[in-house]
Order: structure tokens, then sequence, then C-alpha cells
RNA sequence: GCCCGCGUGGUGGAAUGGUAGACACAGGAGACUUAAAAUCUCCAGGCCGAAAGGCCGUGCCGGUUCGAAUCCGGCCGCGGGUACCA
């Protein structure tokens, strides 16, 4: 009998497979479809264990459909754009193209030998011209429905390298690779109007049935739609065209405790009166050097300057508030202008500790005796909760008892009826800003003209693609800047309006464009328009989407956006403004971080493979060991699976990876697991290949065991379909210890060997089918029927039941599974654990769970 | 900082209000073997006990419940996101 020999098979089923035709995806009416995808790659290089699991994942969902009677779509594509392939090109040369192309070969030969059931013929990358011509054409459609409009905004400058940084590439305030101080700079860029459908975009939340609730909650949040009171603070001899300062407060209730008025350094007021003081330009200018991200202004340390102007309260002209310019208020959110209030908000409290600015309290705790309450010195400010129990407010309401809620709503109401402003509904969600100021991404398709301004390319001029040369010569990217800045030819064309002399737009898109819409492209993915409505029709929507938690936001968001606006503009069926049926959200490999220093106290990462008992294996130099955390390349935290598919072989990193870890949990890297993994499909292998080599005399029945394959058919089933790969895995390995311990020579037994193959074949489809061949299986076993259990079959006779003593497990019995509730109470009480327990006296209560449970109450 | 998760034996985890630790890994004992590998059998949360059995136990503190790993409140730790990483 030959051993299981994983290199020899599995290329050798993948032909079959392939030959059949069996992942190819047919649009045809005679079976239900089924659309699974998984979040498209990155082009690395490498695949890494995140990808495995992933794939893997949806791999064993497609197999199963398809065994389940589904035309089933389960492309494949690049997400190819992006900065690792310019900074590779700026690091050693070469073109982003060439190395993102050779990225992707070397990715898909590794990829390949995993055996997913993948229709390759759809494959595609988002660097292809015609991928992103494609999304050209897009953008145009959505630039004349008026979706996409500039404005001004702010980006990280290094001006050393005289370029824009990404967040990721500003370390403690200074670029990357200079060093020098990161500058705000404001350039004018290309925006999506998304905040135009923030309402939408969260009430269809509630219909996304199939999605996590924690995803959904914190789209949710992100939108943060809010109610609240805009109204005007009057300026007291405020410069040149300013009268008033516009605020937006979500907590009107606490108007009668404003201590302060802080703007934005970005306001315009704030911009008028750094003209004539030096100082408060210098404290701006302070603000405007810190970076973009709103972690690192939220977590800065709260800073302002007092500007001496003045507002008065709008309910006492009497009461005047100094006001400041702040640090931490976003030009973005709201007005740019904000009221504080001490006494009920920790940020103004701090604030005001600060500059000794007053604390005035309008909530009382419980009743209008009792003083209102103020913070103690060194004590936390108060939020009125807005939902929970009721207090006592000063101000609007004539000091009724109310809830935060409340006292908002009586406050807005109280303001309006006063004519000091009006109750307003606002949105966190900002419009999402597109252009980049690099190479290696979609060219925004339109062009600059003296005369006509900005003008739409044309769509016959589509795709304007990427210029490869400089005039002959390579493009260099060991010059700072984008190169399309300072492109000779590429630059320069002809308006598309008028024909004169014109520049090209060298800004790109944001990579989130390019997967935002690549689900509905596969529908399609050669069409000569983005989409053929015929195919989206039929395949949209994404039955199944996986991915990562880390895209639970931004690229859901987008994706959410791009199929409305999609719609809009005749790309996409009304059906598929929701384009993501079902998500699921898996875990994230993680591995320890290994870590030393440079001369310069800097970081310098290790991969995993390079270190051995903490020490580097080079130079035996010790490593720094950071936790788990994602596998990133930067982090050099990955590890490889190819060398694990070459040990081993595809089927068992497969099962591997779906082994142990619940899906949607993170899972730490350990190498320890591949080989008992390799150790049980050997050993499946073995008992499978010995039963069909047995004689079995035809009469000979094991009912015990068919019972344990039906149970077996039924729990991997439910595992399969929800998600709990790990619990099937399990439930597998305990069908193959029964199978392997049972009796010799019975029918039941090749029935059950042919079960246990079956069940395996989405997660090792390799060894299933060679299995299922020397069973004597018909046909293919990645084309056969699923099983389906015997439902009478799996229905218990006889249960155990606990019983407990105050709720502590004390004995057990065995009773019909039907038994009456009084049989069971009497059966319990004459136990002698409770006879014995009882001592005589009676039980205070006697709860009896059917088929569960029994507890005594002494 | 803010939003969202997660925390169970030596390890990965199972149990989603009803017997905590399924199924595995690592470990221990044994069988087979000249030996090793492979394979097979058995043991295994902690403490006390010869055993029967008892007590403790799901990050920490408190609550709801006949009953809590599971629900609620408060902490601690770790992770993801934070709008130009993908």
């Amino acid at each position: 009998m030959s051993r299981y020999s994983a290199a020899e098979i599995e290329e050798k089923w993948q032909q079959a497979w392939d030959k059949a035709g069996l992942f190819r995806a047919k649009r045809a009416e005679d079976k239900p479809k089924y659309y699974v995808l998984e979040m498209f790659p990155y082009p690395s290089g490498r695949i890494h264990m995140g990808h495995v699991r992933n794939y893997t994942m949806g791999d064993v969902i497609a197999r199963y459909k398809l065994a389940t009677g589904h035309n089933v779509l389960h492309p494949m594509g690049w997400d190819a754009f992006g900065m690792p392939a310019e900074n590779a090109a700026m690091a050693s040369g070469g073109h982003p193209k060439d190395w993102t192309y050779g990225n992707i070969d070397d990715m898909r030969a590794q990829m390949k030998p995993l055996g997913l059931s993948i229709d390759w013929s759809r494959e595609f990358a988002t660097c292809d011209p015609e991928y992103y011509g494609q999304q050209q054409a897009l953008f145009l459609d959505m630039l004349e429905q008026g979706l996409v409009y500039r404005k001004n905004a702010v980006v990280n400058w290094d001006p050393v390298d005289m370029t824009v940084l990404a967040n990721e590439q500003v370390e403690n305030g200074r670029g990357w690779r200079s060093g020098a101080l990161v500058e705000r700079r404001e350039l004018t860029q290309w925006f999506f109007r998304i905040s135009d459908f923030a309402e939408e975009l969260l009430e269809a939340l509630d219909g996304l049935d199939d999605w996590p609730a924690k995803v959904k909650l914190m789209q949710a949040n992100w939108i943060g739609r809010s109610r609240g009171l805009q109204f005007a603070f009057s300026l007291i001899d405020g410069p040149e065209g300013h009268d008033r300062i516009e605020v937006y407060t979500t907590r009107p209730d606490t108007l009668m405790g404003a201590s302060f008025v802080g703007i934005s350094p970005d306001h315009p007021l704030a911009r008028q009166l750094e003209k004539d003081n030096a100082d408060l330009a210098a404290f701006n200018a302070e603000c405007r050097r810190m970076g973009t991200s709103e972690e690192e202004l939220e977590k800065a340390e709260k800073k302002g300057f007092d500007t001496g102007l003045r507002v008065r309260h709008p309910f006492d002209t009497s009461w005047e508030l100094p006001v400041y310019v702040a640090n931490f208020i976003l030009m973005d959110y709201g007005t740019g202008a904000i009221f504080g209030c001490p006494a009920h908000d920790q940020r103004d409290l701090d604030f005001a500790r600060k500059y000794d600015l007053p604390v005035t309290s309008t909530y009382a705790p419980q009743t209008p005796d009792e003083a209102f309450t103020l913070p103690e010195d060194g004590g936390a400010a108060f939020v009125p909760p807005k939902t929970e129990k009721v207090h006592y407010v000063k101000g609007f309401a004539g000091d009724e008892v109310q809830s935060g809620e409340q006292a908002i709503d009586a406050a807005i109401a109280f303001c309006e009826n006063n004519g000091v402003g009006q109750g307003v509904t606002k949105f966190r969600l900002r419009d999402w800003g597109l252009s980049r100021q690099r190479y290696w991404g979609c060219p925004i398709p339109v062009v600059h003209c003296d005369t006509c301004g900005v003008v739409p390319e044309k769509k016959e001029n589509l795709p304007i693609e990427l210029p490869y040369d400089e005039d002959g010569t390579p493009i260099d990217f060991s010059v700072p800047g984008n190169p399309l800045d300072r492109h000779p030819t590429w630059r320069d064309c002809a308006c598309p309006s008028c024909g004169a002399a014109a520049r090209r737009e060298t800004d790109t898109m944001d990579t989130f464009v390019d997967s935002s819409w690549y689900f509905a492209r596969f529908t399609a993915p050669r069409s000569a328009t983005p989409t053929d409505m015929a195919e989206a029709e039929y395949w949209m929507n994404v039955d199944q989407y996986i991915g990562g938690i880390e895209h639970a936001i931004l690229h859901l968001l987008y994706s959410r956006f791009f199929a409305r606006a999609m719609h809009a503009t005749g790309h996409l069926p009304q059906k598929a403004i929701e384009p993501f049926n079902a998500l699921f959200t898996q875990g994230m490999v993680t591995h320890e971080i290994y870590q030393t220093r440079d001369e310069n106290d800097r970081p310098v990462y290790h991969l995993p493979e390079d270190v051995e008992d903490a020490k580097l294996k080079a130079t035996g130099a010790p490593v720094e060991i950071i936790p788990s955390a994602k596998m990133s390349k930067s982090k050099k935290n990955v590890v490889d699976p190819v060398s694990i598919i070459g040990a081993y072989g595809a089927d068992t990193a497969r099962w591997f990876v779906l082994s142990d870890s619940p899906p949607e949990r993170d899972v730490e890297w350990t190498a320890a697991g591949a080989e008992a993994a390799h150790k049980h499909l050997s050993r499946v292998h073995r008992v499978v290949s010995e039963i069909a080599a047995s004689d079995t005399p035809a009469n000979d029945q094991d009912d015990a065991l068919l019972r344990e394959m039906h149970k077996a058919i039924h729990d991997v089933t439910g595992g399969v379909e929800s998600f709990g790969f790990n619990a099937a895995i399990a439930r597998l390995y305990a069908f193959a210890n029964t199978l392997a311990k049972s009796k010799a020579g019975t029918q039941a037994r090749k029935q059950a060997a042919r079960a246990l193959v079956q069940l395996m074949s989405p997660m090792t489809p390799h060894l299933s089918e060679d299995l299922w061949q020397t069973l004597g299986g018909e046909g293919l076993a990645a084309a056969a029927a699923w099983p389906q259990p015997d439902e009478a079959i799996l229905v218990d006779e006889t249960v155990t039941l606990p019983i407990q003593i105050n709720g502590k497990r004390r004995a057990e019995i065995s009773v019909p599974k039907d038994m009456d509730k009084s049989e069971v109470e009497k059966l319990a009480l004459a136990h002698d654990a409770v006879t014995k327990a009882l001592d005589g006296a009676q039980p205070k209560k006697i709860i009896v769970v059917p088929g569960r449970i029994v507890n005594v109450v002494i």
C-alpha cells in the first residue's frame, strides 16, 4: 500500500480539476448562483499565512457551495497600486511596474499549489490599463453627476524630500527618509461626495443582517450622526468682517456653564488675527507642524492661545467669554469653533485648569435643592449621561427632572424659541479625498487648460496610461517628488475642449478607489465598459465576502459608497447598492516582532527565520521581542507558507490554518502544529486505504458507526455553513478516531470512510480526491453531491442529565429523552446524592430543564 | 485621546445562560522493535487525599440569576481602526 505523498497527488488532481473546467464560473439559469470573494491581496512579493488562511476559508465555502449545486463565482486578482512599489524603486532602482508584475507572477506561483477552486480566467490587476482605464471612465461619469469636486486640503509635506508623506511615513513629526520636520501644506485636491450619502450609508446598515454587529457599529460610529445646536456668539470689537463666531455643540444643555470659546488654528478668524499678532502666528505655526492624523491631534497636549477678544453669551449680554485658539479643535468638523463647558467635559476641564478659566456647573445630582456639583480639585468632569438616570439641569427647561437627552432636546427647543441658533444634524463623516501626489496609481483623467480651466478627458482617449519611460530613458525614482510632475512629454497635452496646449493632472487616485469596485469588475472582467449589466445582474451581490477586520471601516464604507455611485451612473443594478450580502471578518495571523536598534537608536526589524532563541542567527546579537502583532512587511514579522507547502503539501497547510483557532479570532503562528496536521492526514490516508483494500461481507453491519457517520455529516455541514471551521475539524478528528477503531470488515466501514473523505474535501481537496478514487467513487470528489444526514438517526433515545445541588453538579441520571418533568424530578429526588444532601429536609425549589439539567435548591 | 474587539490548563482552543476544559499540540507511562523512527494503548486544570471524595478555578472587583466563561456595571492588559499603510 502506498504512503501518503502530497507532492505526488496534489499536482495530479489540480490538473484533473483544471481539465474538467470545474471552477470556471458559468452564467446559467439552471442552478442558483453563489459569489464568494476574499479580499484580494496586495502583491508584496510573497504570500503569507494570513493569505493562506483567508483564501482557504473562502475555498472551503466555494467548494461546499459547488457540492451543494450552485454556480460558483470565486475569482482572484491583485490590488496592485500602492506605495511599496515606489519605495522599492527608490530603494533599489527598477520600475514599480516591473516590480509589481514580477511580484504578481511570484505570488500566483506560490498560490496555485494551494489548490484553490479559483476561476483564474477572470484574474486581473488594478494596475492593468484595461482595469484602471475603466476606473477613469467611472471617474468621468461621477464627475458629470457631481459626485466628485475639488477643494483645498492639508497634507504632510517633507521640505527636504520635497514630497507629500503618508501618515505612516511620518515618525515623531519627522519624515521617515529625510528626518526633516514635517510641515502641513494645503493643496487643491479631488474629493468624492461620500458625505452626501452619510444618512443613507448609516440607515442601510440596519439591513445588513449577515454582517458582524461590531463592523456595523464601527461604521455607524464612524459616520457619526449627531443632533446638536448651531448658533453664534457675537464678537466684541472683532476685526473687519468678523462680528460673530458660529459654533456647533452636541451639549446645548450645558450652555449656561460656558466658560470660553475655542477656535481652530485654521479658522478664518485665527488666520485673520495672526496677520497682526506675531505670537499668535507663532502659535498657529506650531499647531500646523503637528501631523494630520486624528490620533496625533487628539493625543497631543492640549494648548491654547488667548486672542484677547471677547464674545457675549447669547442669554446674558453682560456675560463675556474669552476667545482662545486651541490646538485640539478640528476645522473639518462642525464649524471649526466650540464653546467650552469645563464642568461637564473632561477636555474642557483640563483646558480650563491650565488657563485658569471659571468652572460653572449646570447639573445637580438629584434634586433642585442640592447644590450644583462642581468637580473637586483634580476631580473629573461630570459628563451628563444621555440616556440613563435623571438629573436637575439649570437653564432652559424650568429645572425639570430629565435625562441628558431630554435636557438636550429641551435646550434646543428653548434656544430656537428665543432666536438663538437652530437644532441641526451633523455627521462626522468627511468627504473622501482621493488625490495622491504619486506615480504608481491610477491617473486622474482631467486636463488643466489656461482658457477652459479643469476639463475632463474624452472617454475615447482612455485609458490615460502611466508613462513607463521618459523620452526613451527609464523613469528615475531616485529624484524626490512625483515623476509625473516633471515628465517632459506626458504632462503636456492638448485641451480636450479647445485643443490648445494644456497640462495633464499629475495626481493619481487613492488606491482605495481601485479596491472599491473590483468585486463588480469580476462579474465581467473583460468588458469594454466598467461592468456588463447582464452579468452584474446575474452575479451580484457578493454572497459571502471574507477579509480582515482591519478593513471594517474604510474599505467597506468606500465600497458601499462606490456601489451607490455606480448605480447612479448606470454601472450597477439597484439591488447591488449594498454589494456584500454577508461579511465575515477573519482574525489576523499575528507573530512576535524582533527588533534591534541602529546607531541612531532607530528600530531595525528582523524576519522570524533569521532569529533563534532571541538572538540573530547571523551575528548572535540579542533581539528585543515585541509582543505578537498583525503580520506586516514593514515590521518583518511574516512567516513564509511556501516552505510549509514544500515540506508537507498544500492539504496540510490548509488543514492547519483552519484547525484550532476560530476563524474570526487572531491566531499566533507557531511552527509546531504543521507536523501534527500532517500526521493526522497520513493517518486518514492509511486508515481509509486499508478499509478500501479490505474484503467486506455484504451483510455485516455496524449501526453505531453509521450513527456516528450521520452525526458527523450533520455537525460538519453545520460547521462549514456557520464559519465554525475549527469545530468542524475537531469533529472530523473525532469521526476519524471512531472510524479507525471501528469493527473491521463491515460495509458500514466503507460507507463511513467515503463520508469522511467527502466531508474533508473542502479542507483537504487533494487527499480527498485521491481517497475518493481509491474507494471507487464515481467521477471527481470535487464535483460529487454533498452527503445528507439521516435526521431520524440523529435523535438520541436517552439523555444524560446532570443533577445540580445549589448550582453545583453532584450527580447524573440517564433518562428517556422525552421523560415527563415530574418523573425526572422524582428520579432526581430519589438519587443518593440528593437524599444525602437534603438529610430529610424538603428542597426549596427544583428546576428541571428537559433534556438539559436538574437543579435542586436546598 | 476616541471608536470596536479580545482575555479559559504548559499551549491552540471547546462550551453563547444549563456537566468548564471537547478536539488537538507539547508532556508522562506503557506496548511493538536488537535499537530508533513510525504506529498503537493509557494518564493528564490546580490543591488536599491511599481511595471514595472534597475545596478552588474562565484577567481583576462587584451585580443580576435556581444556575454566569457566557448577561450588566467598574477596572487592568493586549490587539484593530483613527480618514495618505493596504
